[in-house]
DNA sequence: TAACGAGCTTACTGACCAGTAACAATAAGC
DNA sequence: GCTTATTGTTACTGGTCAGTAAGCTCGTTA
């Protein structure tokens, strides 16, 4: 839109009006980013509905009207949100994928990922608000992009089960039981609290790993630092 | 209020004025707690904030000043509809502590209840709602009856470790997570989807309680060292 | 200097909605 | 039959809020 590259600029000026021009779209994606994130906080902590634009545009310090000048509807900011958040969780489990190493390997660095994503702004945003209040079509793309990634959870833990690293369990509802822990961490992980979201992961994925169970004939469980078969 | 017991009934007749009254108000309960129960279905549709009270009545047949009658405000609703996934939850609980057995036993009956219990309407509304839009004074009430059930698992899971049935996991974080990965189940199950509440329960607690990880290699022959100090 | 546009403001509109007032209909009790 | 309580109705109020209109203030460009 403002791609217009000025022809007849001089060229023996260094701070090209091209320079400023780039400058100042970058000041607004800035902006409106800040707009977005302030939303998903605000979201997180009361609830899509319960949130008022006029209270979101005060916690920037401007007034209400100023906000669509940088996004097009409550909606939209709630789409955006929400996408942001379903953006980093695909790319944290594609990067695991790639890391290499077995499917353990691969779904423990995934558990890690999911734990650190769902204490975040838009992670955060995604696991409580829901797609609930989405319009019918942002709200279909983002369950397709959350079936998405439960297949790729699911997908590993196959991979595992024929490896020979992971009980025969269902791999559907062991994608939900894993899913389901990992995201109930966002709806009760305050920033303030006395854990980081790296000491939670590893608990919760301990638990989900190792069950809470002990091996019927009492072996240690050996938990910790385990070598990988 | 209602409670005027007529003493100058005819005593021959079998059908007295007092049965009478006892029925209106028996209906009246029945009424109400339908007002309760469609707004619970409503609110889990779509949010609370979502659903207007306009539409609640439209789903019973009646107007809106008909709900007025049975309910004193729109948070009283959501109120009552925590307290009664609240109290079922409890007792569930308590029942499955009576029952007695191992730890194991009663913390395995009480996650089946859970389940249970998540699948259905007020359950489901204590789950997908929250106490968030709860009036101040509610909402420090509902936080107190969730923090019991939370304390009520962690307890049990320090009993199964003292018994020697349990891995020695943080009771604290096995607990969030464990019900973190059941109470997600209300999130994301339908009634008429290809799954059981029991199915479901029986898949998650075995992830649960086994672990995804088989427990290391299998070897026939194994030394019966105690666990680790 | 004039013209322009980016970024923001104040002031408003229109819709929705929780909650109320006032009244109608039916049945219960005297 | 007359009164009263129960259960509902239609019609309205007041407040909140998403979104818009119109204009103000600069820095940039000509």
């Amino acid at each position: 839109m403002s791609r217009a590259r000025p022809k007849n600029s001089t060229p023996d000026k260094p701070a090209s009006p091209w320079r400023k021009a780039s400058e100042r779209t970058r000041e607004r994606e800035i902006k409106r980013d800040a707009v977005l994130r302030t939303a998903a906080q605000l979201f997180n902590e009361k609830g899509y509905h319960a949130v008022s634009l006029d209270e979101v545009a005060e916690r920037l310090n401007v007034t209400k009207p100023t906000l669509y000048y940088y996004v097009k509807s409550k909606d939209e900011i709630l789409a955006e949100c929400v996408r942001s958040g379903l953006e980093l969780m695909q790319e944290a489990i594609a990067r695991a994928d790639e890391a290499g190493g077995t499917a353990v390997d691969k779904l423990v660095a995934a558990m890690r990922k999911y734990t650190e994503i769902v204490t975040m702004d838009f992670g955060k945003c995604l696991i409580r608000v829901g797609e609930d209040p989405l319009p019918p079509e942002s709200r279909r793309a983002v369950r397709r992009l959350k079936a998405e990634i439960d297949l790729e959870f699911r997908h590993l833990i196959e991979l595992g089960i024929a490896e020979g690293s992971l009980r025969d369990v269902d791999p559907k509802l062991a994608a939900f039981t894993l899913a389901g822990a990992l995201s109930w961490i966002g709806r009760w992980y305050r920033a303030d609290g006395p854990l980081t979201p790296d000491q939670i992961a590893e608990q919760c994925i301990g638990v989900l790993m190792g069950g809470l169970a002990l091996p019927p004939p009492a072996r240690p469980a050996t938990s910790r630092k385990k070598a990988r078969a």
